[in-house]
Parts: structure tokens; C-alpha cells; sequence
DNA sequence: GTAATCACG
DNA sequence: ACGTACGTGATTACT
């Protein structure tokens, strides 16, 4: 047996790295121990993250308490295996920080099905975002093992990962390498792997009773578990690539950014994803650039060179003035390199031996507690084309169904607010738009009236102000400043909502409780941001209730993205119809008095295939 | 590491 | 006192 001792406030404790089958069966006799109750800590070290792809390596698994942990390492073969294997059914709580990650890992390497694993696990992630959902930059503590332990268990808490790759630099490895490359009998690398079950194990306690004190609801915990099992179970089953498409793009798009670089280069841009080269060579031409960016320099972003290109933001011709043909070049190349290296390469890269994608699907990753998709981001994928969409395809013999909530921020905003005469046009059935038109403007509201009443109603949900949604709409100050007063007066209850909910953040210590109990901590100076805050929140509590009544209604199998306020579905050809009526079943209920819906479409076999169905 | 940019809801 | 568009992830240039 190896055994490590280190420090953890104020505590030795013990970390045992067995190394024969005697050493193994004192991890079992440690592990069904009569003087050892609670739950155990997991944790496993991989050779990184991309867990599906054919190389991947299950490394070591460790358990522990708060004061030993046993680091048992997997790969060393059979015997260890087993031994894993055994404690991993044999226990009945665990305790994992970010246990999607481990659900998925030990699903696919360790025969550790994720509907065994998840019913038995706390996870510390989950319940530390739930005390502050911010991040370090956002002056939170952040979702990270090391600082979390810093703040609640020892200020002297060790980096295990930050360290490890220092120690991976003087192996000669690399942050990409150093995980699948370190020898498995590394002293550091056993320590550190051994310190974060331990740190795991105390850091639950200390989460749990931070969580009762500030009366966060065990329900609202036991919630976010059942989401983040939906989502991994979604990572688990991915969806198809088509592998020789995505080939045929990435050559068309190669071609086209190569094709309009040349062309920038005749103008004197040799890197179109230069901005200084760009503003220097337009000046150069005689355009007179004016937009700066917050540091002061030349702004030269779509907008700027759309304009001198004499191009919308959708690319069509403006005819308002000669088309600087610099200005289309970059525009052209940069996009076209854009969606290659971003969406067609990270697909190829990506891509599992099954021919699919698994992206990370991080169920609680924004500070609205919102959900973001990572490894490749498939929430960001271009919606205005089906090129890239395209790539990705229902299950053989399915179709894919997308259903998205009908306004789905502005019904929670009437609902949260009370706000009396949105909800009666929400109850009437109205394009809620349409409705605040009318109530304007009279039967003879037009389309353009009903554009400004939405840009207004946006700019109330995001808590901005006339100018940007003058700038957003495209009409003018006077009448968007009009279409405000025109809002308040006739949903009064949204100022005096925020004003109240404000007040309460103070009175709280800058922390406002969201109707579903969730804790959003406002920034001092903009806690304007409050109304935005709780219609986020609730919004995305909107969708994990969907998705709940989807695994309920049987259809969880059929679940391949959330995207905000739209589930992607893959469905038998022959039940289309009937997927689809269940899914807007349950995204069907009622909020606060207003009627919360969604609508179906059903497409073909690839994801692309419902482009303009529902735009 | 920060800034700028561009994809999404 | 006043007014403020919200939330993400990924790539590339540049220091």
C-alpha cells in the first residue's frame, strides 16, 4: 500500500493508493466498516474530457470520507476493477463534485449505468451554484473543487488541478496531455486524487447546512439533480453526425474564406481576423470610421463593415451608397472561417467511434441558473441558414421534432409582475404584441407599431433603455421613447414589480429570491438587471419543469437539446405526430394565472431540415 | 490573460 | 441623481 498524509484544516489526513489484492481487500473492509456511516465521496481521474471518443482512458476511481480517501486505480487492471465495481454498487449515497461528469464517465467506461449511479448521488457543484450561481469574475466563489474548498473548509486548501499542471510542465506534458500521460504511480497526482473525495466529503455538511440557513428548499436541490441526470442521460445518447457532409462544408468553406482573403489582401489586409489591419487599411481607402470599442480602438465588427458594404446584418444589398469591397471580403472570409473551425472542424474532432456528438450539457451553468451546451456549443449553432444545422441528424429512422415556448419571458414577466392587462391578453390567446398595439393604436395598428411595442416590451424584460431599443428596431428615439410611455401606462405593475423587487435585493444583502426560490445576487451598480434576472430564471425553470414532463410522459430517451426556451426531440417517423403533441403537453401549464405553451414542428431526418418552419 | 468578434436564446 | 439591454461559448489577435 502507498499511503499519503497531508493537511486539511487542521486535520492529517490519509490517503491509501492500494497496490495488491490484500491492499484491495482493506478497501473493502474500510468500506463496509460498522464504524464508518455517511456517504462516501467519488471521484475519478480520466485522460480528459472527450469520454467517448475510442482512446479514451478510465484511470482511477477514488472514494473517501473526510478524513481518508483510497485512490483505486482502474486501469491497473481487472482486480481493481472489480473492486470498484463492487463498491460502487455497494454503497448508497455518494457524493460527487460535478457529477455529470462522473455519471457519464463511469457510465461508458465503468458499466456503471447513469439511473444507478444518479438516484444515489448529492452533488456539491449543484448545491454550491444554488448559494451563489456566480462566477469568479462576477465576484462569486465560483463552481470549482479548489476555491469552494477554499472558502468553506481551509483557506490553505491545495490546487489539486491548478498544481497538477505544473507538475504535468515538468514531466514535459501539457495541460491536453498531462491527464492520459502521468504515470498512473505519480505521488502528486495520487495525493491530489486521494484530497479531492476528502475535500468533496467536507464540503457536503458545510453546503447543507449554508442551504438550510438561507432557506433554500431541499425540493429546489432535489430539482437540479433531476435535471442534471436528464441532461446527462441527453450526453449520453448525442445525436448523429453527418460525417461525410460535414467533410464536403468544411472543403466549401475552406474554399470561400481562402477565396475572399485573397481579395482582402489586394487591399492590403494579409490577416482578415486582424481588427487593427482592417481599421488601418479602410482609413486608408477614405472611410471614415467612427464606432470605438470600450478600450478606445477602431470598431470594425459586422455592423461597421456591413454598413460600408452597403449590406443589412442579414447580407442583403441596401443600394444607399458604392459597396466598399474590403468591407465585403472580410465580412465573407471571417464567416466562412468562423463556422469551419468552430462548427464543422469541432464537429470532426468531436465525433465519437458511434458516428455521434455528446456535447457537455451543463444544467446550471449561467447565473440565471440558465443551461449552456459545450464540446461543441450547440445552442450557438447559425439559425439563419441550415448549413451548419444541417450536419446533425435524428436517430436512424426518426425525425427531429423542435418545440419552443410561445413568449415565454414575457408570459413569466406578467405572471411574476401581476401584470393584470398582459395576462388578459395572454389568457385571450393574442400575439401579446399585437394586443399592446391594438390597445395603442386601435384596430388600425400596423405592423410597424406592433415592432416598436415588441422592442419596447424586450427592452423591459432585458431592463434597457430607449436608446438601445431605438438602435435594435430601427426606429426613432421619439417614437420608441412614446412606445415606453405608452407601456407604462398600460402595464404599471412592471416599474413598481422592479422597484420592489429591488428594494427587497437590498434589504437582503444585494440577493433577491426568484419565485422558484432561487437565489440571484444582483450587481450593486446595475440592479436594474433584477427584472431580467427573474424572467431568465423562471423562464429556464419553465423548461426544466418541461423536461421533467417529458421523462414523465416516457419520452426522455427522445431528448437531444434544451436550447432556453426549446427542446429538440428525435422521434420514430410513424409517432411524429404524437412525440410532438406530448412534448407541447409537457410544456403546457399554467404560471401565476398565465398560460404557459409551446408549439411542435416536426422536420426530417436532419436538424437543419426545420430551418424556417418556425422563423 | 485580455480584448474583440460572432454565433445563439 | 441619473440611466443602464440580459445571459452564454468559442476563436483569434495581441501583449
Amino acid at each position: 500500500m502507498q499511503t499519503y498524509r497531508h493537511p486539511v484544516a487542521g486535520d492529517t489526513v490519509t490517503v491509501h493508493v492500494p497496490q495488491t489484492p490484500e491492499d484491495l481487500d482493506r478497501f473493502a473492509t474500510w468500506l463496509t466498516g460498522a464504524d464508518r456511516r455517511g456517504p462516501i465521496a467519488l471521484d475519478t481521474e480520466t485522460s480528459g474530457l472527450d469520454i467517448y471518443s475510442p482512446g479514451y482512458r478510465l484511470r482511477t476511481v477514488q472514494f473517501g470520507d473526510e478524513r481518508t480517501a483510497w485512490v483505486i486505480h482502474w486501469e491497473r487492471g481487472l482486480r481493481f476493477q472489480s473492486a470498484a465495481r463492487a463498491a460502487l454498487r455497494r454503497v448508497s449515497r455518494f457524493l460527487i463534485h460535478n457529477a455529470a461528469f462522473d455519471w457519464a464517465v463511469l457510465d461508458e467506461h465503468a458499466g456503471m449505468p447513469i439511473e444507478s449511479l444518479a438516484p444515489r448521488t448529492t452533488d456539491t457543484r449543484l448545491k454550491a451554484g444554488l448559494l451563489d450561481p456566480r462566477q469568479p469574475q462576477e465576484g462569486g466563489i465560483g463552481s470549482a473543487l479548489k476555491p469552494l474548498s477554499a472558502f468553506y473548509i481551509d483557506p490553505a486548501a491545495p490546487d489539486t488541478q491548478g498544481d497538477l499542471t505544473s507538475v504535468f510542465r515538468s514531466l514535459g506534458l501539457t495541460k491536453a496531455t498531462g491527464w492520459g500521460a502521468i504515470p498512473l504511480d505519480h505521488p502528486t497526482y495520487n495525493l491530489y486524487a486521494g484530497l479531492d473525495v476528502i475535500l468533496t466529503a467536507r464540503l457536503d455538511p458545510v453546503l447543507t447546512r449554508e442551504l438550510d440557513r438561507l432557506g433554500v428548499r431541499p425540493a429546489l436541490v432535489q430539482y437540479e439533480h433531476e435535471l442534471a441526470r436528464i441532461t446527462t442521460t441527453m450526453q449520453r445518447a448525442g445525436m448523429v453526425l453527418d460525417q461525410d457532409y460535414v467533410h464536403e462544408l468544411s472543403a466549401t468553406l475552406t474554399d470561400e474564406e481562402r477565396h475572399f482573403a485573397d481579395v482582402a489582401r489586394r487591399y492590403g489586409v494579409d490577416n482578415v481576423n486582424s481588427t487593427r489591419q482592417i481599421a488601418e487599411a479602410l482609413t486608408g481607402m477614405g472611410e471614415h470610421l467612427t464606432d470605438r470599442t470600450g478600450s478606445g480602438a477602431l470598431k470594425v465588427d459586422k455592423a461597421v463593415l456591413s454598413a460600408l458594404a452597403d449590406l443589412s446584418l442579414q447580407g442583403e444589398r441596401l443600394h444607399a451608397r458604392r459597396p466598399n469591397p474590403l468591407a465585403e471580403a472580410v465580412i465573407r472570409s471571417k464567416r466562412a472561417g468562423k463556422w469551419r473551425s468552430t462548427y464543422a472542424e469541432t464537429f470532426l474532432e468531436t465525433v465519437s467511434a458511434r458516428g455521434r456528438i455528446h456535447p457537455f450539457v451543463h444544467s446550471m451553468a449561467a447565473r440565471t441558473s440558465r443551461m449552456s451546451v459545450t464540446r461543441p456549443a450547440l445552442q450557438t449553432l447559425p439559425s439563419s441558414d441550415q448549413m451548419i444545422r444541417r450536419a446533425l441528424l435524428a436517430d436512424p429512422g426518426h425525425v427531429m421534432i423542435s418545440a419552443d415556448f410561445s413568449a415565454i419571458e414575457m408570459r413569466v414577466l406578467a405572471g411574476l409582475a401581476g401584470v393584470a392587462r398582459m395576462k388578459e391578453g395572454f389568457l385571450r390567446g393574442d400575439d401579446i404584441h399585437w394586443f399592446t398595439a391594438r390597445l395603442v393604436k386601435g384596430e388600425g395598428a400596423t405592423e410597424a407599431d406592433r415592432k416598436v411595442m415588441k422592442g419596447a416590451g424586450f427592452s423591459k424584460v432585458y431592463g434597457g433603455g430607449v436608446a438601445t431599443a431605438a438602435r435594435q428596431t430601427g426606429a426613432s428615439e421619439e417614437a420608441m421613447a412614446r412606445a415606453f410611455a405608452e407601456y407604462d401606462r398600460l402595464y404599471p405593475e412592471i416599474r413598481r414589480a422592479s422597484q420592489r423587487w429591488q428594494r427587497e435585493a437590498r434589504a437582503s444583502g444585494m440577493v433577491f429570491v426568484s419565485a422558484t426560490g432561487r437565489r440571484l445576487p444582483l450587481d450593486r451598480d446595475r440592479t436594474y438587471a433584477v427584472v431580467n434576472y427573474a424572467c431568465q430564471s423562471v423562464a429556464r425553470d419553465c423548461l426544466g419543469q418541461a423536461l421533467l414532463n417529458i421523462e414523465e410522459a416516457g419520452c426522455l430517451d427522445l431528448l437531444k437539446l434544451p436550447i432556453h426556451d426549446e427542446v429538440l426531440v428525435s422521434a420514430p417517423r410513424e409517432d411524429a405526430q404524437d412525440v410532438a403533441r406530448a412534448i407541447e403537453r409537457a410544456m403546457t401549464f399554467d404560471l401565476y394565472g398565465v398560460p404557459i405553451l409551446a408549439t411542435a414542428e416536426i422536420g426530417g431526418r436532419s436538424w437543419g431540415s426545420l430551418y424556417g418552419s418556425e422563423y
